[in-house]
DNA sequence: AGCACGCCGACT
DNA sequence: GTCGGCGTGCTC
């Protein structure tokens, strides 16, 4: 007997020979101990069990079976299956994406005590207790219970402070009583205690919390438990969540549907949960619910087109107003020397302001570090990173230059290298260079950073949250962190810094991008009772994306993006598929991106655009070329994508291949 | 992806 | 003379 096992390794399986003594507790879904490689042990997954010895390669033999009853069901098998023919990766990194670690090791006899799952439940809250729906949150409810009718995922259009999640409340509630699952996914940065609490105020103990931020035997805890007998009916959790096994699963909710960081983009599988979640749901004939202030333009345009239901709130609770936003100019000011550091005396009279009256104040600046890199002010000359084509980027509190790209640190030297001259000089500006002006501006004031620098340890992030919602800081100076669902009622200004520095991205979707992040920074602004001031600094004050920003004009915004992608051929109106090609040889990365290319060519034509040299063409000394399949929305997606693994296939057999790396980025943003 | 095997610089 | 740097090749 033999088995087909899959492993934490960027491959589909491998077989192993089922000892006799080991076949009645091998069978799919169970995990497994086996030899692997030289010396390695890895711990695998059952996918089938047959009789067909493997030929042309000697057979290893399964050590111990890990579980006296599967792990995974046949219906989460599928869906691995789903995900890596749809995201063009081997089932292995599903395999490793899918489990914590805690369920990829032996862990001995510990697991056989299948953590009598200890509760997680704090005892906050009074279970039970649900806040009345308003009228038109009453009205929203019964709209998207009628649009689940005739479509099975609808879009729920809500500004900022109409209520959306008290009206995901009571359809949560409503699944629960029917005896369903619900799983309701937030982005990583939007999960926080302010919606943890509240969902724990009314579903209690049925709520489980599912967070990468958790140690990793809380999310083994969550797995389990979603296995055993009485699971969690509500699950609140980030991207991985889609894997977690489910009974009976009837809800999916997806919040701030528009927020990239949904698509998994460094390790395969890239996946994008808001679409792996929709077709989870459809396995389970589940409904979906998209929720955000700001659609994407691709779930907006299916909402048009009548294949997603549409729901729209458009009220705000009456006592919240719809922030004033400011635009200063900052390039006249700039050129009439009248900017003092980053800031106008616009928003340094409005901090002022608010300084005195007792009120807070956010700072947005989406770069983090000090600087966007230093100059030698003699030469000119840059400081790089050796393993990636990046300059570095400078740190003032450690003194060090660091790569974002690849996390590597250096020194600053006392020196240029080039012309040992003395000094640098800082050009761009980072959330660091923010706080540092600020204090200089303002020395009484109690300022605090939010970045990934200052929030990397495990609890960081809800303690800055926590602590300017407690009025212990004046000032929160932060990167897009600042930006997701968080209710400050203190908070009387808003300064965007630089509202077009991510205008300018080679990227299709920048505008859109820039709309969502500036549409959701002002909507920080005065919550409660009070009419906030957001003061948008920008350099292209004149622009059609920031006068959209400014209007609150999300259709405007829409209309505009939707006729660009249409006129040069962008999703939704094609989909993509990015092929990338790395070697640490430079000739060699060029010729077989090249070969490559003219292969997929002949069969795909004009649907396939490059090799290109990406932005960053080096990162940790691999040398990348990147093949842009655009492929029209009536092509074959299956076809097409079995004729790319092949040619890549072909290309990879030569040997001047053999250390030559190529993944693809299915849909990416 | 790991991890072992294999060929060239600074140390006892 | 070797300890160990990481380049490349394989994994049922």
């Amino acid at each position: 007997m033999f088995a087909d096992i899959c492993l934490p390794v960027p491959f589909e399986s491998f077989t192993y020979l089922v000892p006799p003594a080991l076949e009645s507790q091998v069978g799919v879904g169970v995990r497994v101990v086996v030899p692997f490689g030289k010396s390695k042990k890895y711990v695998g997954l059952v996918l089938a069990v047959h009789g067909n010895e493997p030929q042309g390669v000697t057979v290893k033999e399964i050590e111990t079976v890990l579980d006296t009853a599967p792990i995974v069901t046949t219906l989460q098998l599928d869906f691995w299956r789903w995900i890596a023919h749809y995201y063009m990766c081997p089932l292995g990194d599903v395999f490793k994406a899918a489990f914590p670690a805690g369920m990829k090791k032996d862990e001995g006899e510990k697991k056989r005590r299948r953590k009598n799952i200890v509760e997680q439940f704090d005892g906050t809250g009074c279970p039970g207790v649900q806040n009345q729906l308003n009228e038109w949150q009453q009205t929203a409810f019964r709209q998207i219970q009628d649009s689940w009718q005739t479509h099975d995922i609808t879009l729920l259009h809500g500004v900022t402070s109409s209520g959306k999640t008290e009206v995901y409340i009571h359809l949560i509630q409503q699944y629960i009583d029917k005896g369903k699952q619900v799983l309701y996914l937030l982005p990583e940065i939007a999960l926080t205690t302010q919606i943890t609490n509240r969902l724990r105020a009314v579903f209690g103990e049925k709520l489980g919390v599912y967070h990468s931020k958790f140690v990793d035997a809380d999310r083994v805890a969550v797995y389990l438990k979603q296995l055993s007998g009485s699971p969690y009916q509500l699950i609140l959790g980030v991207r991985s969540s889609v894997f977690l096994p489910f009974r009976d699963l009837g809800l999916v909710i997806v919040d701030e549907e528009h927020e990239t960081s949904f698509k998994q983009q460094d390790p395969a599988p890239r996946y994008h949960a808001r679409a792996a979640a929709v077709m989870l749901a459809r396995q389970y004939g589940a409904k979906t619910l998209l929720g955000t202030a700001t659609p994407s333009i691709e779930t907006f345009k299916l909402a048009q087109d009548g294949r997603y239901g549409y729901v729209r709130m458009d009220r705000r609770f009456s006592d919240m107003q719809m922030p004033d936003i400011e635009v200063v100019d900052i390039k006249r000011l700039k050129f009439q020397k009248r900017m003092k550091g980053s800031f106008s005396q616009t928003l340094l009279d409005a901090i002022d302001e608010t300084l005195k009256a007792g009120g807070q104040v956010i700072l947005f600046q989406n770069r983090r570090g000090f600087s966007s890199f230093i100059e030698c002010k003699n030469c000119g000359w840059v400081p790089r990173c050796e393993h990636c084509d990046v300059s570095l980027t400078f740190h003032k509190k450690t003194n060090a230059l660091t790569c974002h790209y690849c996390g590597s640190t250096y020194m600053l030297p006392a020196r240029c290298p080039n012309c040992e001259e003395a000094s640098f000089m800082n050009v761009g500006l980072g959330t660091e260079r923010i706080e540092e002006q600020i204090r200089t501006f303002f020395p009484e004031a109690r300022v605090t950073r939010m970045d990934l620098d200052t929030t990397r340890t495990q609890n960081s992030y809800s303690q800055i949250i926590d602590a300017f919602s407690r009025h212990e800081s004046d000032i929160l100076i932060g990167t897009q962190m600042v930006s997701k669902g968080l209710d400050f009622d203190n908070v009387h200004v808003v300064g965007i810094l630089d509202a077009d520095m991510m205008l300018n991205l080679p990227d299709f979707r920048s505008f859109e991008r820039t709309f969502h992040i500036l549409a959701q920074v002002a909507g920080r602004s005065g919550r409660k009772g009070r009419k906030g001031r957001v003061i948008l600094q920008t350099r292209s004050a004149d622009s059609e994306i920031i006068r959209d920003v400014v209007d609150n004009n999300y259709e405007e915004m829409y209309r505009t993006q939707i006729a660009e992608r249409e006129l040069f051929r962008y999703p939704p109106f094609t989909r993509l598929i990015y092929v990338y090609l790395l070697h640490r040889d430079f000739h060699t990365v060029e010729h077989l991106a090249n070969q490559t290319a003219d292969l997929l060519r002949k069969s795909l034509g004009l649907r396939v655009l490059g090799p290109d040299c990406p932005p960053v063409g080096r990162v940790q000394s691999m040398h990348i070329r990147k093949i842009i399949l655009k492929m029209q929305t009536s092509d074959n997606v299956a076809r097409t994508r079995q004729l790319l693994q092949s040619i890549v296939g072909q290309v990879q057999a030569q040997p001047i291949a053999n250390s030559l790396r190529v993944y693809f980025d299915v849909d990416p943003v």
